[in-house]
DNA sequence: CTGAAAGCGCTTACAG
DNA sequence: CTGAAAGCGCTTACAG
């Protein structure tokens, strides 16, 4: 006899009851209701959510897909994301695109697990075909993609041209861009604003300072300290860099150290996320702060909302620019 | 009419024979089965994974657990056992047990989702209650503890003696230990190593210098930083430092700068894990070499093996001593 | 070697 | 306000 048949029994209701006293979908007698719920506990009842999702085609799950776990940004989104998931009843699944693409192949994995949303923290122009999708089949997205549903983004805009301002206050001509990712996709937006801020100050954003990032495209510190070396077998002629996040400019800050270029004194460095090393560097690297803990949240409540058909609205984040030890002015007799 | 039912329409057979092509549960003949991948593929049918939960009480959905996915050791475990899971079949949620503890509620949640197997990446004594329910319901259980099933683990020991021993031979004496998280703990198995390998150099573990986690137990970079403060608060009668982890040693790093104790000429530090960020501090850090993706594949490995009946054996790994810039010799004229 | 049918544990119109 | 019953999409004895 299964156990909801067994809960049944001991309260002296149906089986029908009992689902309404466990999800509140129906109206049912404060007495009725206080047994079900002594005999809940007493059988020690645990609701089969394979078989509410047979049922009602809502498993309860959401998927979050990132492009790098390892990167603590991510691991921090998905922390927060998955603790506000649970607070609703909802369980997470991190996905990293690192390991395997997010293909169509992907999405009907997705299907297949009855996933009913997915929180985009990373996108990438190859992944369009497997988002629309899982779009198509009607799984909730959060993105920066508005046409993939509900808006979950970062603005940077005013935080990059907070950074380039104070570089160029200190005197800084030549600042350096380290991408990581490719600079060709749509979707690289911190690379526009990057350029924006540069023209805004009147600054030349040179080509030979603009290092793109090498397939497969994973932006971490490997990744910043080749680039850095790229850059260096390029010119010498730079006095800041911009690196597209906080792993990069750490890898970039051990390349300029085996130069024995000193930071802030022969080079400023600044990365983006804020994750929680920069502040324990020597020194302490300037970043953009990004609010990882308050996406994740977001992003589970968003999706939440959505599934459950409560309205909810786009939501653009703030980065701010946050100034630390790896910044330092230009001096003069420099060139 | 379901998706399953058309397929098997379209192919001329039954649902059953659809399914023992999919399952390959009994043999089908070669004709039928190629005329039900055609249709498969034709209709773009995908397994509704919650039905087949349903009907066979295994659901492919594994779950790690980590004390904090922001250490990327666990990041690391992790996306290693997500990989190998995939290419099995499962799918893998990771639980971070800093956001809600590992208690008997959270073990009803795995009951409720049909959670497969565990792997208990990070043990501590207080989730024995929720461990052993959770095993006694039948979910499959790796970890450290032989008694909750196959065991998964890293042998720290010799790796210790090792650096106790190099430390040792470069004339340190008093050598503190950093833990973050409880000694008392009975797991804590890396603190034992420690005394024991100072033993054998003949040396003394003093109290004093002993600096034992604070609740709630989060062996990360503020830990460590407070840890060692709490230690130069006490005495400077030191010469290294062995950290519970390298979160705590780059923390304990950080505090020892702002004293101006220089590293390694004033204090040597060792950490644990050889996370990717050691080999980009300045100097590189010296740690205890854990072979983190090798331990997320096995646990998938051993997991899927059990849980199919597969015999599979108990797995210890062993960690290595890595030296690095952060360790140095004692001069003359110190104490 | 193949298929008809029962059953897994829920939810939800529907009737009362 | 409550319950009987159908149905969600699979798997698996069982019979043939």
């Amino acid at each position: 006899m299964s156990k909801r048949k067994e809960v049944a029994l001991a309260a002296g209701v149906s089986e029908a009851t009992v689902s309404h006293v466990i999800n509140g979908t129906k109206y049912v007698s404060p007495e009725l209701t206080m047994r079900v719920r002594k005999a809940i506990e007493e059988k020690g009842y645990r609701l089969n959510h394979a078989a509410r999702c047979l049922a009602t085609n809502r498993s309860g799950h959401l998927a979050l897909i990132v492009n790098n776990l390892k990167n603590p940004r991510y691991a921090e989104v998905s922390e927060a994301m998955q603790g506000q998931a649970r607070v609703r009843g909802y369980i997470v699944s991190t996905i990293d695109i690192n390991l395997f693409n997010f293909t169509e192949d992907a999405v009907f994995d997705l299907i297949s697990r009855n996933i009913d949303g997915v929180f985009l923290a990373t996108y990438i122009d190859s992944m369009e075909p497997a988002v629309r999708r899982a779009y198509e089949h009607g799984i909730k997205i959060i993105s920066g993609i508005p046409r993939f549903g509900k808006v979950l983004d970062v603005e940077y805009k005013n935080a990059i041209r907070d950074m380039v301002s104070c570089l160029a206050g200190l005197g800084h001509r030549r600042i350096a861009y380290l991408s990581g990712y490719s600079i060709k996709e749509s979707s690289h937006e911190k690379y526009e604003n990057f350029l924006d801020a540069m023209k805004e100050q009147g600054l030349l954003a040179d080509k030979e300072l603009i290092v793109d990032g090498q397939p497969p495209f994973v932006a971490d510190m490997d990744a910043g300290y080749h680039a850095m070396k790229e850059l260096l077998g390029r010119t010498r002629d730079f006095t800041a860099v911009f690196a597209v996040n906080d792993l990069v400019a750490i890898g970039a800050m051990k390349a300029l150290r085996e130069q024995e270029l000193w930071v802030p004194g022969d080079v400023s460095v600044v990365g983006c996320d804020n994750i929680q090393f920069s502040a324990y560097m020597q020194p302490e690297l300037a970043t953009i702060r990004v609010p990882k803990a308050e996406m994740g949240r977001l992003a589970a409540d968003m999706l939440c909302d959505i599934i459950n058909g409560i309205p909810c609205e786009d939501a653009i984040l703030t980065a701010k620019f946050q100034p630390g030890g790896t910044i330092g002015g230009i001096f003069k007799g420099r060139a």
